[in-house]
DNA sequence: GCCCATCCATAGTTTTGGGGCATCAAAAAT
DNA sequence: ATTTTTGATGCCCCAAAACTATGGATGGGC
C-alpha cells in the first residue's frame, strides 16, 4: 500500500471500459455515466499514477504500452476481487471453508466414518481436518476454538456454552477371550460377572463413568474383580485377546474381527455407552449446521444394537 | 466484474485496517478518519457483500472465518495493485518493457552486439527481441509498429516521419581470393579494378546504392566487370573464397576470418558503407531514448576504420 | 478548399455521499 | 451501582463526482 493512495476501483473500471472500447463515448455509456466525467476520472488516474495510459487524438484513442500493461493487470485484479467475493459468499452459505473435527478412537467403529463420507461427497469444497483425541483433550480444544466439533464420551463433563447431540447410544457387551467358559452362553447377566477377572478403563480418564459402572456392580450385589486398567479403549480388546480377562466394551466394538475374542450380550442395570457430538453454541456456522444435519441422518440412539447386526458390516474409514 | 458493483478500494483499505487492528478507534486513526464513518463504511461493505466480516461486541472485535479469508485476499489484491503501479511507472521511466530491434546481417560484425550487451547489462528487466532482416523488410515493419528500432542501410530510402542516426560509417575494402595477383599489394585504387571480375549485391535490393557505386566506377573511367550478383551480403565473402571474383565489402567484414579471402584497403571516390539506426519520431519512448543513448556510445562514424585494427577483435554475439 | 461530422477536453452547475461532531447504548471493570 | 470503554446512530457539511453546455481539433465529403 505504498503507491496506492487515492486510486479507486471506479477509476479502474472506467479505465478498463475506455481501454476496451477505445472510445470515450461508448465507454461512458457502458459505465452509465456521461462522457465528460469519464474523461476527468481517466485524467485523474493518469495524474496520480504519473503515467500516460492512453494516447488520444480527437479522432481515435489508443493504449500506450504502459496502458496496455495496466489493463492486463487491472483485469486480473478485478478477477481476483470477484473470486474473493464469491469465495466468502460461498463460505457464508456453508459451501466452502473448513471444519476441524475431533473424535475419540472408538468413534471410528461407529457410523461416524459413513456420516463423514456422505458429507464429504455432498460438500466436496469443504476441507475437513481430523484429530483423534481423548475426551479430556478435545474439550479444551473445542473451548479454545481449535476444534469446531468434538465427538466425545460426554458422561459427567461440563457443557456450559456448548450444544450437544447424542450420536450413538448402545449397550455394553462383554468381550471374552476365546475358549472362555462363557463360550457356550447366548446371553449373560451382570450377576454372572461376580469374581470374573475384568479389564477396565482408567478411572481418572472418566471418573463419573467409572463411578457409574461400579455403582451398577454394587446394585448387583458384588464388587468387580479388576485385574488391569488401560488408558486407551483401543487396547482393551487386545488385552482380552491375550486371555488376561474379560471387558465391558461398546457393542460396536464387535466389528473388530481380530481372532481370539468373542462378544456376548449383557443384561442387567448398566449405563449406556454413548458418543456425543459437542460444539460451541456461539460458533454454530452454516457450515457446521450442514455438517450436523448430515451427521444426524447417521446417528443411532436406540440403545439396543445387537452385536450380530453389527458383525460383517463395513465401517468405512476416515 | 459480476459481483463487484459499488465496492471501493477505500472500503477495502478500511476493512484491512480494522481487521488488522481489531479495534475501530485505532483503525480509524490509522485511516486518518473518525470512528463513525469507518463503522459506516464497514457496514456498507458487509451489506454489499451480503457477508458478515467482523464479529463485534461492544467490548472487542474479531474476524469471522469469512472476514479472515477476505482479509487475506484483500491484502493480495493490494499487493498486486501496487505491483501494477510500480511496473508501469518503471516502464514509463524506461526501466521495464520490451524493445524490438531489427538489423541487417552485416550489423552483427559491427559494434552493435557490444552496444546491445552493454544495454542489456544496464537494463536487465528490458526484454529485447531481435529480427535479422533486410532493409526493405525492416522499413515496413518499423512503420507498422512491429519494430521499435531498425539498423539498416539507409541509402536512398524514404525517411519521412522517422528519426535516424548513423551508427557505423566505414570505407569499402576489396575482398580478394587467396593467391590473387593483388596479393602482394598493400593498398589498391579503384582504377586497379578495371577488368577485375567482381561480385555485386543485387541491384534491386538497394537501387540507389547500386547506382552510386556504378557512378564511382564511371568517374574512374570504366565500367565494372560484374560476374555475379548475390542477394545477401553474407554470401558475398563465401563466393569470393571460391575464387569466382573479388568484391567490395565493408571494412568490418574483415573480422570474418574464413580462410581463402584477403582484404585490401581501397582508395578512390567511393561511397561510404553505412549502417543507420531508424525509429519512428512518434514512438520515441523513454526506453528507446535510453537504448539510443547506449548505442551512441558504441557508434563509429569516422569513416576510416583500417582493416588491421579490426582484425583480431571480438565482435561478441547477439 | 470549405464545411460538416465526430470526438475528446473544458467550464460551470448540481447532486451524491463520505466524513466530522455529538450522542447513545451495551458491556466490562471498579 | 457507577464509570469507562467502544462501537453504532443521527445530523450536518463539504468535497468530489456527475451532468449540461460548449469549445476545439481532426478527418471525410461535397
Amino acid at each position: 500500500m505504498r503507491y496506492v493512495l487515492m486510486m479507486e476501483l471506479r477509476q479502474l473500471k472506467y479505465f478498463i471500459a475506455v481501454a476496451e472500447e477505445l472510445h470515450f463515448g461508448r465507454a461512458a455509456e457502458r459505465c452509465n455515466i456521461a462522457q465528460p466525467p469519464l474523461s476527468q476520472q481517466i485524467k485523474k488516474l493518469e495524474e496520480e499514477l504519473g503515467v500516460k495510459l492512453l494516447e488520444r487524438t480527437s479522432r481515435k484513442v489508443s493504449l500506450t504500452p504502459e496502458g496496455s500493461e495496466f489493463l492486463e493487470r487491472a483485469l486480473d485484479i478485478f478477477g481476483r476481487l470477484d473470486e474473493a467475493v464469491v469465495c466468502i459468499q460461498d463460505m457464508a452459505e456453508g459451501l466452502k471453508g473448513h471444519l476441524r473435527v475431533g473424535f475419540i478412537g472408538p468413534a471410528s467403529l461407529s457410523n461416524l466414518p459413513r456420516a463423514i463420507r456422505a458429507f464429504r461427497e455432498a460438500n466436496p469444497d469443504i476441507r475437513l481436518d481430523f484429530s483423534a483425541k481423548s475426551t479430556t483433550e478435545q474439550l479444551p480444544m473445542l473451548r479454545g476454538d481449535r476444534l469446531d466439533i468434538a465427538f466425545v464420551r460426554l458422561f459427567g463433563h461440563d457443557t456450559t456454552g456448548l450444544k450437544s447431540m447424542t450420536f450413538l447410544r448402545e449397550p455394553y457387551v462383554l468381550a471374552i477371550p476365546d475358549g472362555h467358559h462363557f463360550g457356550g452362553r447366548d446371553r449373560l447377566d451382570i450377576t454372572d460377572l461376580e469374581g470374573e477377572p475384568l479389564i477396565f478403563n482408567q478411572r481418572i480418564a472418566q471418573p463419573a463413568l467409572y463411578r457409574s459402572l461400579i455403582g451398577s456392580f454394587h446394585k448387583a450385589g458384588f464388587m468387580p474383580n479388576i485385574v488391569q486398567e488401560v488408558n486407551t479403549e483401543q487396547s482393551t480388546i487386545a488385552l482380552v485377546a491375550t486371555g488376561l480377562g474379560s471387558a465391558l466394551v461398546p457393542a460396536s466394538s464387535a466389528v473388530d474381527k481380530r481372532s481370539g475374542v468373542v462378544f456376548k450380550p449383557l443384561d442387567g442395570d448398566l449405563p449406556q455407552w454413548e458418543i456425543t457430538a459437542l460444539w460451541k453454541a456461539k460458533k454454530e456456522s452454516v457450515l457446521l449446521k450442514n455438517f450436523l444435519s448430515t451427521v444426524t441422518q447417521f446417528r443411532d440412539v436406540t440403545g439396543s444394537t445387537p452385536v450380530w447386526e453389527l458383525l460383517g458390516t463395513d465401517s468405512g474409514s476416515l
